[in-house]
DNA sequence: CATTGTGAATGGGTTCACAGCG
DNA sequence: CGCTGTGAACCCATTCACAATG
């Protein structure tokens, strides 16, 4: 918490202008954890190579994916533990707070509507909306589960800048545009659907279905070469 | 245990022996969801150009994809509908069942239980755990919850060959141990942070956290360029 | 003759290896 | 001297464009 500013600027690596390529964009967060699980036991500093083995990624990689925030980490010596968690964070954009609205209240929605990892990363579950009548109304924490026809009004209203989409696959393209209508550009679905969206809105996807079909794969093809005797490694 | 065999084979084109790259396999479920929709809706053939659009891809790279897995599909007709689901469930394994334990029956976990997306896609549940004896015995649809002391007797018990880790991170590498040490080499976890395991094993991760995080740099990006005027841009 | 299947071209991402520097 | 930062090499993924073909 307190997310202070960075204090000293200026120091000739002000990087933020660059854009950071996708894949390098996506291990941020991974490093983020890591290095704040590093605060947390009052580590100060840290070398590609511990970072790296923490974050379960080559240290030559690490290095480049930091190198485009700037050149920070001092030669011989390594990172900053407590200055790097900041250039990410800062520029992840979690310095401010996220209003998200949750649309979908069944299993899923419920479950991440209580998930205490969200607000402990700067982002604020600000609502949650259903559409079956049984559900709406229902508390959920602090929250009161709101009717799903209200959600543009409801969305204005709590200045939500973010949604996540648990809701059944045959209804999520209709939830997606109303969200879009309503200015929302930044939606993670947990629909089984590839969602069509307008291309300033960024959609990411979370798909267990997918996941466990590719684990299938694998495990089939580890299945065949060593058949008949199952792993039964169990020392 | 059942595990039924393939039935038709031999048709001229098993190329099952090539290895498909992995950003390729990564979209098989895909193609598979979309493909399945259209035998609901009874269309027989579909093109390239078709396909492509359903999932979300350039018509290029869905035949590249599905030339991986042979090269059926007619030229200047397309694709038999059915023929190619049945190819892609094929490779993927999704002709047998597969036996999946949740490993921690917290709000996550207990949703992941009810969800019945799994048993619809060739993946069942066949127990749950966790460790709270207040959770333990509990009753979650027709599953009741077992002792996570027991997850060794259970996984062997069950016939389990698949996990879903939906544990706390703090415990998460413990219990990922463990999973692997009874012979689970496979495993998709839910858990914020990166998993150890042996080269056999895989591991895949499904991360709210950092998906959130990744929406907020866009989103701060967007907010900086257009700054100033909030996209209230409703209808 | 519309559409597949695929070489060739292009573009990113990852790794290597070392120059640069505290 | 040790570790970072990075050009260059390598490798994989995507796109292009067209020859092959039912």
């Amino acid at each position: 918490m307190s997310v202070p500013d960075h204090p000293e600027t200026a120091s000739g690596t002000e990087e933020s202008g660059r854009k950071i390529p996708p894949a390098s964009l996506a291990r941020l967060p991974i490093y983020l954890r890591a290095l704040n699980a590093m605060l947390a036991d009052s580590v100060e500093r840290v070398s590609s190579e511990e970072l790296a083995e923490a974050a379960g990624v080559k240290s030559a990689m690490l290095r480049k994916d930091l190198s485009y925030l700037g050149s920070f980490g001092t030669r011989g010596v390594g990172y900053d533990v407590q200055f790097v968690s900041q250039k990410i964070s800062a520029l992840l954009g979690l310095s401010q707070e996220w209003r998200v609205a949750i649309v979908g209240a069944g299993n899923l929605g419920r479950a991440l509507a209580r998930y205490s990892g969200f607000a402990s990363r700067g982002f604020e579950v600000v609502a949650v909306f259903d559409a079956d009548e049984r559900i709406v109304g229902t508390r959920i924490g602090w929250l009161t589960v709101s009717n799903a026809d209200n959600l543009e009004f409801e969305l204005e209203r709590t200045q939500t800048n973010m949604a996540v989409l648990a809701v059944p696959a045959a209804v999520a393209q209709q939830l997606c545009d109303r969200l879009v209508a309503a200015g929302v550009t930044s939606i993670l679905s947990f629909a089984p659907v590839v969602l069509q969206v307008p291309p300033h809105v960024q959609v990411r996807k979370v798909d267990m279905g997918t996941e466990l079909q590719i684990l299938a794969y694998h495990a089939q093809r580890a299945q065949e070469t060593e058949s008949g005797s199952r792993a039964r490694s169990a020392q």
